[in-house]
DNA sequence: TAACCGTGAGCAAACGATTTCCCATTTTGG
DNA sequence: CCAAAATGGGAAATCGTTTGCTCACGGTTA
């Protein structure tokens, strides 16, 4: 069932029903009607593709992510939404990119889809997307994108913010040996976090033993892999920091195998603040990166950019920060000397 | 820039251009390659847009979750999309369906996009659904829908056979009071969980304390609303089963808060099995709705159903069978009278 | 009364592909 | 060597909308 079909039922020509179903306003009120009548009888309703083909807009906007299997993403994936039907848009969702080739593949095929927009919210892949995508107009959101790219918005995150109240925190409940469990260091966010930790460090004096950064892979294994690793050494830290809230999780659940006793023998702080760190057992301090706040941001990035019909020169930039939130998770360093392993009784 | 471009500068007929593009043999290799060059060389890509017009395919199928926020969701679309990108379809998601409005309305503009197949997977909203959609010839399939509607594939789920497993766990474990945590009973799937649970009790002989059911709605809230409730009572159950894991992870967390000690003085179960559930402390035991295997089911179902050009007068049923997984969140029942709120010291 | 406007509806041309014919070559067989 | 069949490419119709342009109609103004 078509347009034409209305048009010939009620009467009069397909371009009236158009406008009768756009709701322009120089229609007969009468006609409108109408029209509007057999529209209900009929159950009609517009063939989007033959709309977007003629006006350019598809009404729907990308959305990738990283791992949609990290609770860090799902929120994300809400709050866009929620923005996305209030404004009338669809979402076209793609998750999973271990790899870079997957990853452009897919997102080649949302531009092939006409989408009006893309947010990509991958905290790493970026790089790599960013010259195929935009020499197509498409107006484009990425999360810490390093250079500077024409017409690409960004959201530049300020991770050393949160992290070094982090730092200061454990410090101030008198750790010194602070482990530092890492993402894969080929991704910039990863990178930048670690750096952060560093450079917080470095500022209060402690130093960081090398063997006290352990590069992980941001998953709840990673997590039990890294605390293995870190306790094995000739004396453990008393704290871990973790670049995100899933390794964090893994890091307490190997304390629990380990019967180490969390916050009383080890401290763990997390990073993102996903919802589910307040569940934990204890429930997890952790630096907040408002994952409501990101998506609100690049939605509207996203919004702006296409309101706007010259697209702007150099893309705009939008800030993020992080801020430590206190829970249960880190508690004073015990006194007396750091647990040692050969001296252990 | 489009298809006749392209045939300009391949200096050919537009329908050549379609024909080497969609690699119909019969077209010259010679000409394909003169095509081919020029379309690599000017990164030309079709307009899908005008391409589903014509061919009234769109390759994209619609994903319908409850609340992607629910770590059950995401390892469901993760699947679901795994599947669709090897079959070079498009998801779009649409999530956050608190209410049959606005869920009507998404699968609506669903239905607009004209997807070629919708999966809800949503536990609940499915009947108001039904109605609309199976008008549209779209191919569909749901998770427990009530009654039997043609052309709407149905995955049902043997729910009874792992609340079984946990039941008679509990009781081989000395359990005898044993609560049950339900999710919002309008919602068809947590009605069914109540009922397996109260009929695998009756089964063993034990009975179910009118107090000891609990209807919650199925967060980590609803989770430590319910123990609260629960130990209020004058005699505390020994063990609670939950309907989801997320209610189990609160009831856990609330356990900790008051102090009380899982599994040693409390039995907890849930129901899900998230990949989360291996990770909590203790690791929760719970009854294993496979994640993957649903999306699996879902999307193979909608293939079929494209694939066959007929539509099947009754939808396919499929099935899907639920199954206890022990971890540590349960123990022998405290020997001695069940802690009783007024005896306790 | 004639010229003029403003209003609102219809005709037809896009939008960018696919696909059905149909025609011009070759190839094949007698 | 010629007719018939097979082959491959092109012209044009089609998918379902939107929209610029034209035109008819009725009312206002000189």
């Amino acid at each position: 069932m078509d347009i034409r079909e209305i048009a010939k039922r009620a009467k009069v020509s397909t371009a009236t029903v158009s406008r009768a179903i756009n709701r322009v306003p120089t229609v007969d009120p009468q006609l409108a009607k109408r029209v509007w009548k057999v529209v209900d009888e009929l159950g009609y309703y517009p063939n989007t593709q033959a709309r977007a083909l003629v006006s350019g807009k598809s009404r729907i906007f990308g959305l990738v992510v990283s791992e949609i299997t990290n609770p860090f993403f799902p929120e994300i994936v809400h709050t866009f939404e929620e923005l996305a039907v209030q404004g009338g848009y669809e979402i076209l969702l793609v998750s999973t990119v271990h790899d870079s080739k997957r990853m452009r593949t897919s997102v080649r095929r949302m531009i092939e889809q006409r989408v009006d927009g893309v947010a990509v919210l991958t905290f790493g892949m970026e790089e790599l997307l960013v010259d195929d995508l935009h020499l197509r107009k498409v107006p484009l959101v990425f999360v810490d994108v390093g250079r500077d790219v024409p017409h690409v918005s960004n959201i530049r995150i300020d991770y050393q913010h949160g992290i070094r109240q982090a730092v200061q925190h454990v410090a101030a409940l008198r750790h010194t040996r602070i482990a530092f469990v890492s993402g894969p260091l080929r991704l910039p966010s990863a990178l930048a976090r670690k750096r952060a930790f560093e450079d917080s460090m470095a500022e209060i004096g402690l130093n960081v033993d090398s063997e006290l950064l352990v590069e992980q892979d941001h998953t709840m294994e990673g997590g039990m892999r890294a605390l293995r690793q870190l306790i094995a050494l000739p004396i453990c830290p008393t704290a871990v920091l973790c670049s995100n809230d899933m390794t964090a999780i893994g890091v307490m659940r190997e304390a629990y195998d380990q019967g180490i006793s969390v916050p009383q023998e080890l401290s763990v702080v997390g990073f993102d603040n996903i919802r589910l760190a307040e569940f934990m057992i204890p429930p997890l301090t952790t630096v907040d990166m408002s994952q409501t706040e990101l998506a609100r941001i690049a939605f509207k990035a996203l919004v702006s950019d296409i309101s706007r019909e010259t697209p702007a020169e150099h893309g705009t930039e939008y800030q993020l920060n992080t801020n430590l939130v206190l829970r249960r998770s880190t508690a004073l360093a015990q006194s007396g000397p750091p647990r040692h392993k050969s001296t252990k009784p």
